[in-house]
DNA sequence: ATGGCCTGTGGGACAGGA
């Protein structure tokens, strides 16, 4: 079972990109994050067209996150993360496909920080935090996958200097973050490779394609029975570099 | 060394991304 997350950067703007992946790829189940479309003009015909079931949470301009399924469609469980009544940001989905429960999930940026976006960011994480312990304590697997916004560790980024000051780097939201995995999610790209560059994100400005001055931010989570099915990982490095490609590269994991 | 872009909205810049 190979699972994914894609951060889209606008699917109307990318559908031609996303359909050409699910072509090539062939994922079992991909998580898309800022979709940036309302829900009723999201490409439901053309997703459908490619075999994939789909749920989607859109919003206007901004944010915006999807889960697809090859042949089926996903048994949607959560629609918005818990904690936060007044969150209107279309940030989290969750479903169940073939007994494998999956969340798309798009984190805050959080810049500039400090300020309010950053706070939000980091309460973001902490109701991340509460839900993913409720989703821990049922013992199935559980893939938390998504544009998380965070540099785990300085071997994530091209520059730590050039980072220092962004809020993917902070060491609040670099705690958030390892708070997960001490409670026993493990990152699937690491568990697979614990060294080396995987790189998911690559600015569109300053040549930092071209450069390889990207980092890793798309992050799968898994929970231990999730881990234990876990035989694959990596990044589809190359679909970053085509035409009118998004920013970010997809990035999955096979489950056995 | 520095700076370089893209998408959506709406019909001109600007917000937001990271």
């Amino acid at each position: 079972m190979k699972i994914a997350t894609y951060n889209v950067n606008g699917i109307r703007s990318r559908l031609p990109r996303l359909l050409e992946w699910l072509d090539e790829t062939k994922p079992d189940v991909a998580c898309l994050q800022e979709l940036k479309c309302t829900d009723d003009i999201f490409p439901v015909g053309e997703i459908a067209g490619a075999g994939y079931g789909a749920v989607w949470h859109g919003q206007k301009g901004f944010n915006g996150v999807a889960i697809l399924a090859r042949g089926c469609n996903p048994e949607e469980t959560a629609r918005g993360l818990p904690g936060d009544p007044d969150d209107a940001h279309s940030r989290y989905l969750e479903a169940v496909v073939d007994g494998v429960t999956i969340a798309s999930i798009y984190l805050p940026i959080g810049n500039p920080q400090p300020g309010p976006k950053f706070d939000y960011k980091i309460a973001w994480m902490e109701r991340l935090r509460h839900h993913a312990a409720d989703l821990y304590a049922g013992e199935r697997p559980v893939v938390l996958a998504g544009d998380y916004n965070v540099i785990p560790q300085d071997e994530d980024t091209f520059s730590v200097r050039a980072m220092a000051g962004d809020a993917l780097t902070q060491p609040e939201s670099r705690a958030a973050f390892r708070t997960l995995l001490a409670a026993g999610w493990t990152d699937a790209i690491r568990a697979r490779h614990p060294a080396g560059r995987f790189y998911t994100f690559w600015d569109y400005q300053a040549g930092a394609w071209a450069r390889d001055a990207g980092f890793r931010i798309d992050h799968l989570l898994l929970s231990p029975a999730a881990a234990d099915r876990l035989v694959d990982a990596g990044v589809d490095k190359a679909t970053r570099g085509k035409e009118k490609a998004s920013d970010h590269a997809p990035t999955w994991i096979v489950l056995r």
